[in-house]
DNA sequence: CTTGACCTTCCTGTCGGGTGGAAGGTCTGC
DNA sequence: GCAGACCTTCCACCCGACAGGAAGGTCAAG
């Protein structure tokens, strides 16, 4: 299939895949006679792989070692494995910070809401915040 | 105190703190009869708030409305209550995310560390993952 | 045979969160 | 009175992860 059902498929953008290829995330695919991009039914799956990684906040560089550690297949090694430990202890840290900031945010919430809302009825004073529709 | 005082107690640069002032995060300070600015301590504090909100993974944007809401103190209302309330949401959000990602990598490090290790012995075999020093 | 959709490469722009450096003014110690 | 550390503004650049668009080639339908 071309690039353009391809980016259909996976929900992406051609400009995504090119950009993808170029960084070398996705394989490059062969080409038409006439230099079309070339895919077939793995490259949409390594898309959606790749988007649904991305969703859980790895970056592509990320993306990419995980990726190289699929593709390697049986070939994986205890290299590898301290590399995920290290993302995973990452993440965990990253999880930690947010249900901290969760906690700080529930205090900040509580504090806005037990405030008396009447306060609020006009406005010109509900204007604490200005960001934002 | 200068800028570069008040950069050495919050832990940042001065750039970060000018940086900070031209989007309007931190207020500016007055000015010295040279020109130069002139910190109290509220703007240490400040700026040590700004980086913890930033370690738990708020933007810039965020915190700076969390900040209006702090600076608004008892003027909070019902309005800044569900913009904390989004925040919260969002945050939950992520969290599950992290926490789904981090099941992931759990089962790829599990398929690593199953592996034989032997095979790693030899660092030409080991170059599964070329990433990183 | 032409039109329109699709493809190619290449170069530029965007946003967030800053950092670097140039050109110049100021302050402190010796 | 001058060196060196500090400050000022301004403009430019970095990364990541793309998006926009120009200039041109290709393909299927009518």
């Amino acid at each position: 299939m071309r690039i353009g059902e391809l980016a259909d498929r996976a929900s992406v953008s051609t400009k995504t895949i090119r950009y993808y290829e170029s960084v070398g995330l996705v394989p490059e695919p062969v080409r038409t006679a006439s230099g079309y991009r070339d895919y077939d039914e793995s490259a949409a799956e390594r898309l959606r792989f790749i988007r649904d990684a991305q969703a859980t906040g790895l970056s592509l560089a990320e993306i990419q070692s995980v990726l190289e550690l699929k593709d390697a297949g049986r070939n994986s090694c205890a290299h590898t494995k301290s590399l995920l430990d290290r993302h995973l202890a990452e993440l965990d840290a990253q999880i930690a910070r947010l249900v901290a900031a969760r906690a700080e945010l529930v205090q900040l919430a509580a504090r806005a809401g037990e405030l008396d809302p009447a306060d609020c009825t006009d406005a010109n004073r509900c204007q604490v915040i200005d960001l934002d529709p």
